[in-house]
DNA sequence: CTCAGTGCAAAGGATTTGCATGCCG
DNA sequence: CGGCATGCAAATCCTTTGCACTGAG
């Protein structure tokens, strides 16, 4: 990895006085290898002595602290992922029948070209510190077999 | 308005094997009307005679037969809107402080742009059926006031 | 010794559903 | 008449919180 996570994640939860417990550091491992974003119950498969409770508790705190993001998909589940600044500018395919999520990219140019074209939906409107979520919703491979075999 | 949004309701809703009644037809116009996603709590400020579960029951089956579209925002409260064929296609931007949604809309050539990277990143991820959803994350004009203040 | 961190269990809150009634076709 | 539609109330399920215990500084 480029940067150091958990350097990067110590500080911060320093800054809002915290610490970065073996707890809080597994979890923050979880979410890095798993390169994708995680709900809570596949947070506990990774970790199945951990209490539903304390997986909740850390991701809030870890959202606080500005290393971990919480984002909202099809389902009625949340999820969690590394903050930007920690991995990459990403974006997400959300697959309606399954509920997962993956991540792609897109091409620098158009990336440039969309922050023009938000930054002036966002003044015309007088939203301030937007930032964007650009997300592709469909079927991902096996959700569309499945849907082909019924 | 330059469809008859009622028609094609009404023939939708036959589709799926269901009625349009005047209870669906209020809330369909209710949405119409609103020109932005409603949560059902606004949905019933709008009718205040109209019991929860009907609210929620009606958006299910107007959801199901595509006349109506659900959208997860910042909050925890689902947003229903009129499905883009009903309206047109648009963009949303959230306000993280208060959790309100407003539409806005992108350049013609900007979509057709995204519209492509996406089929291309779709395809790469092997997903189908995809749609794409553009949102400006943000604080809106209150809630930028009411952060000043603080 | 003090206070943040953790675990367990119970509470909270949006959404769904079971069941009985009403009404369209 | 039969079945969808509707109301009311209870249940569901993700998530949060109260409280007691443990451990680091």
């Amino acid at each position: 990895m480029s940067i150091d996570v958990h350097s990067v994640a110590a500080s911060r939860l320093a800054a809002v006085g915290q610490r970065y417990t073996p707890g809080r550091r597994m979890l923050v491992d979880t979410l890095r290898t798993a390169g994708r974003p995680l709900t809570i119950p596949e947070i506990k498969d990774a970790s199945p002595w951990l209490p539903q409770s304390s997986a909740y508790r850390t991701m809030a705190v870890l959202t606080q602290a500005g290393i971990v993001r919480r984002i909202v998909a099809v389902d009625e589940f949340a999820r969690f992922e590394l903050a930007e600044d920690l991995s990459t500018h990403h974006h997400h395919l959300l697959c309606t029948g399954c509920g997962v999520v993956a991540d792609f990219e897109l091409p620098p140019k158009l990336e440039d070209q969309l922050e023009t074209a938000f930054e002036a939906a966002a003044t015309q409107h007088r939203f301030a510190s937007v930032q964007h979520r650009v997300d592709l919703v469909g079927l991902c491979t096996a959700c569309t077999d499945a849907a082909n075999r019924a």
